[in-house]
DNA sequence: AAATTTAAAATTTTCGAAAATTTCGTGGTT
DNA sequence: AACCACGAAATTTTCGAAAATTTTAAATTT
């Protein structure tokens, strides 16, 4: 997974870090040193240094002038108000698309739920966590992207997945752990159905459930970081 | 304004071209050559890099691999869309300060309406742009940052903050003017006495007029760029 | 004349080291 | 023992140049 030992060019570091930061690779408040980045992705200070520029800009990490960059420490408050506008993104977003989205829409979203379901039954009764995680953060990803996908705006999918990041990042951060609970099976089963019913009312309170859901369980996961 | 022959850091360069950016300094799809702009500012090629880098971030320039850096090129239709995140977070933060707000936002509100109420007198009588169009947007920016300012959440605000600069980058790269418009005297007036008779309703709706014709006039300004 | 190839120029990207700044530990003073 | 000053170590920031890539222009071919 950390690619050691070969040459890294700045995309495959900026990648690379943001996947591990949205999956939980780091703690929170941790301190970021370019010079051990640098080791690790054999690469110059400089590859680092933009790497994180890039990752501070997009909310992922936090930069002090002439102190560095550290892993965000977010708190229970901070991530109240991340899922606050990600509720508010995500139900505009799915009332537009339910309002705009043709057939293509439905299959897209339709497909990203079967993924999802099968990789959530996959953790659920195995309780492998291991590899499967990254496998089901990509599947959450695409599942809630493709919900909101025919919303016809370029600019709200851009803040969506802005924060959508810094969602999933509080939350890791937050309960130590994986961000995968059971019940969010039947959530994300409540709110395709809402939306292939055209109802984007129950959608958006489907959404804000599942989202306060999150916020309000975190610390009862039984599941620990490896 | 622009630092010529004189060292600049980091923090300098960003804070200029942002203002630079926000202020229309540059044209709309313009190419922003690191080797251009380390003259300008005395500094290294990495410094501005760097810079350049943040700005994208911010979505205030264009940055493709191995192509460098662009100012982006805004279209109608895009624009169409950054208003409407602009009034829904816009408008959700004025109906929490409107809910929230005490005395102290209310006085902060008045003030920044006051100020901005003189300098768009001063600019509809004397018809004079030039360097008080840098303090118009200081005005402006600062009105519609105070009425949300008591919405209760440092999320919001940090999203408005980057949405209402990529408006303003596409309102100006657009018209190819100032944004300045003497009608917008009324319309702020008027969100202040929504705001301060706590109507989130009627703020909603002044504070969609007042963006929706922005976009609606925007080519009609009489102002050109100096 | 249009299209493709080739070579030169310009630009971006990466690097390693020097310069500036902060952090940390030591020793001395109150 | 608490506080401050000092200097060494670690870290961040900036730099100028080398390496890699793209763009431009000219030359050749179809």
């Amino acid at each position: 997974m950390e690619p050691d030992r070969q040459h890294s060019t700045s995309a495959d570091v900026y990648d690379d870090m943001r996947q591990g930061l949205v999956i939980g690779r780091f703690d929170a408040g941790e301190k970021l040193r370019s010079e051990i980045l640098r080791e690790q992705y054999d690469c110059s200070a400089s590859t680092i240094r933009e790497v994180l520029f890039r990752l501070s800009c997009d909310g992922l990490v936090n930069f002090i002038d002439q102190k560095g960059f550290r892993v965000p420490h977010i708190t229970l408050d901070d991530l109240r108000e991340i899922a606050e506008m990600r509720i508010m993104l995500e139900c505009e977003g799915a009332a537009r698309s339910i309002e705009h989205g043709d057939i293509h829409w439905e299959a897209g979203l339709t497909a990203a739920h079967h993924k999802l379901r099968h990789i959530e039954h996959k953790l659920r009764t195995t309780g492998q966590m291991g590899s499967n995680v990254t496998v089901w953060c990509a599947a959450e990803w695409e599942f809630h992207r493709s919900l909101i996908s025919a919303c016809g705006s370029e600019f709200l999918l851009e803040l969506h997945r802005n924060v959508y990041d810094r969602f999933r990042l509080g939350l890791l951060t937050l309960m130590k752990g994986y961000a995968f609970r059971e019940k969010g099976i039947e959530e994300h089963e409540a709110i395709l159905q809402a939306a292939l019913d055209r109802d984007p009312d129950l959608c958006a309170r489907k959404i804000r459930d599942h989202l306060m859901k999150n916020l309000e369980e975190p610390f009862v996961s039984q599941y620990v970081k490896p």
